[in-house]
RNA sequence: GGAGGGGUACUCAAGCGGUCAACGAGGGCAGACUGUAAAUCUGCUGGCAUAGCCUUCGGAGGUUCGAAUCCUCCCCCCUCCA
């Protein structure tokens, strides 16, 4: 086990708040492995880089030599952490909650070792309660009480609907850290309400309160608006390399230096360096290559990062047409041709062939290259030729 | 159970009998400029081969030459009273 004196830095580093840190201070000092958990959602199985901001600190801990435990929330599934958005959910069949948890495996043990990590459900305990003691729980906090956790309040306050059930997610989060007996638990900054919740009730059941560690939560590509699917604002961390690449060239240099904090392994001082190097007049598009480098490292190879970088720079700062690209072949029903903007709808460059004629007159569309203008071009049967749309879509179609 | 307010496009939000495919803002997309940056400027942002036509304003009916706008019933949300 590593002296308390470094663990703690480490510990601390990256991190928006640690509630209480003198107790544990106290926990290391006993030189016990502390448990450390971590509830994820059942229904999103598709990890992104905001979620490994967690993850990255999960590493640390195992690192150090404390016990992680990978919690599924499978139970407080059927609820939805209330964020107002989803009232209601469709519970998940068991079947897709193990097919679900095979998915996070295979994900987060790109991160974590899988030796040193506790996969748990929290319907193992939460199924088995019976409605007397879920009242129980219940009766432990009040609604005001309720009503002070953040996005309860401002629905409350501004006339939006809240369920009843809402309420008993924080409470079963809670109570799960009782059924695990957990000495830390992590959580992101909007989580803070909930992991309190598991302080209060671990004294209430009689047990030593966890420790409460926030990490803040990754901008995502637009660098306003927190990462997340629903927004499309994400790189997932299953991604193609070029994928990965682009998106990740696509950020501002400002959140540039966000990412490196929060999502490189790089030392600070390290990542100090750079910004100096940047400020004595070095591109940021380079040193936003090796964030990309490093990246792409950890999630698919070495190679592959390679790889994507040189593709990067030949497509776009020298133009080239990608080598892959989806391919069509189509019929034309008329001897005269097929019109272009169905060819765009169809291999879906375009959503609608509305949208098609307008990206034409846009002069957003090219054929091998060359700009079109003519809203009602016809392309002749027996050709074959590349169609892009903007800067990014491209398709090989075949018109016979 | 009673009284009142509200449900408009991806989101917020105007419109309250024709000039409404529906003001405006945000978001998104495209073009210019670049480092595929960011910021900025410009355009677009229901569908359909598109100078035209077709379907949209919680749902279903109705009044009218004509409805997002008026009437009836229903569904949903909020506030106050019980």
């Amino acid at each position: 086990m590593t002296p308390v004196s470094d663990q703690l830095p480490e510990i601390q580093r990256g991190a928006d708040e640690i509630l209480v840190l003198t107790e544990l201070e106290e926990r290391l000092k006993t030189g016990e492995p502390m448990r450390i958990k971590a509830g994820f959602d059942p229904t999103a199985p598709d990890l992104h880089l905001g979620h490994t901001v967690l993850i990255n600190k999960l590493r640390q801990f195992q690192e150090l030599g404390h016990q992680v435990i990978f919690l599924i929330g499978d139970f407080t599934g059927m609820i939805g952490d209330p964020t107002g958005k989803n009232i209601t959910r469709k519970p998940l069949t068991e079947e897709q909650v193990l097919e679900n948890a095979k998915t996070y495996q295979t994900q987060i043990f790109k991160i974590l070792d899988p030796d040193k990590t506790e996969i748990r459900f929290n319907s193992e305990w939460m199924g088995k309660m019976s409605s007397a003691d879920l009242i129980k729980l219940a009766a432990t906090h009040t609604v005001a009480r309720m009503l002070e956790r953040d996005d309860f309040n401002k629905r409350y306050k501004s006339n939006q609907p809240i369920a009843i059930h809402e309420f008993l997610y924080p409470l079963v989060q809670g109570y799960d850290s009782v059924a695990l007996e957990c000495d830390v638990e992590l959580g992101g900054t909007d989580q803070k309400f909930n992991l309190l919740m598991g302080r209060e009730l671990q004294k209430h059941y009689g047990q030593k309160p966890q420790i409460v560690l926030t990490m803040p939560l990754l901008e995502g590509l637009d660098g306003v608006q927190k990462m997340s699917k629903s927004l499309g604002n994400y790189i997932g961390i299953d991604e193609a390399p070029e994928e990965m690449f682009g998106k990740l060239m696509s950020i501002s240099d400002e959140l540039m230096w966000r990412y490196f904090e929060l999502l490189s392994f790089r030392p600070l001082a390290e990542i100090d360096d750079l910004k100096a190097q940047v400020a004595d007049g070095r591109n940021p598009r380079d040193v936003k290559f090796e964030l990309a480098d490093e990246i792409i490292t950890r999630f698919h190879s070495k190679e592959a990062a390679t790889a994507a970088q040189t593709a990067f720079i030949a497509r776009f700062q020298k133009g080239a047409i990608p080598d892959e690209m989806p391919e069509f072949s189509f019929k034309s029903e008329k001897d005269d041709g097929m019109p272009l903007a169905i060819l765009l709808k169809l291999s879906e460059l375009t959503s609608s062939t509305s949208d098609a004629i307008r990206m034409i007159k846009q002069g957003a569309v090219k054929i091998d290259g060359d700009k079109v203008s003519d809203t009602r071009l016809l392309i002749t049967a027996g050709t074959k030729a590349v169609y892009q749309v903007g800067k990014r879509k491209f398709a090989r179609i075949e018109v016979e």
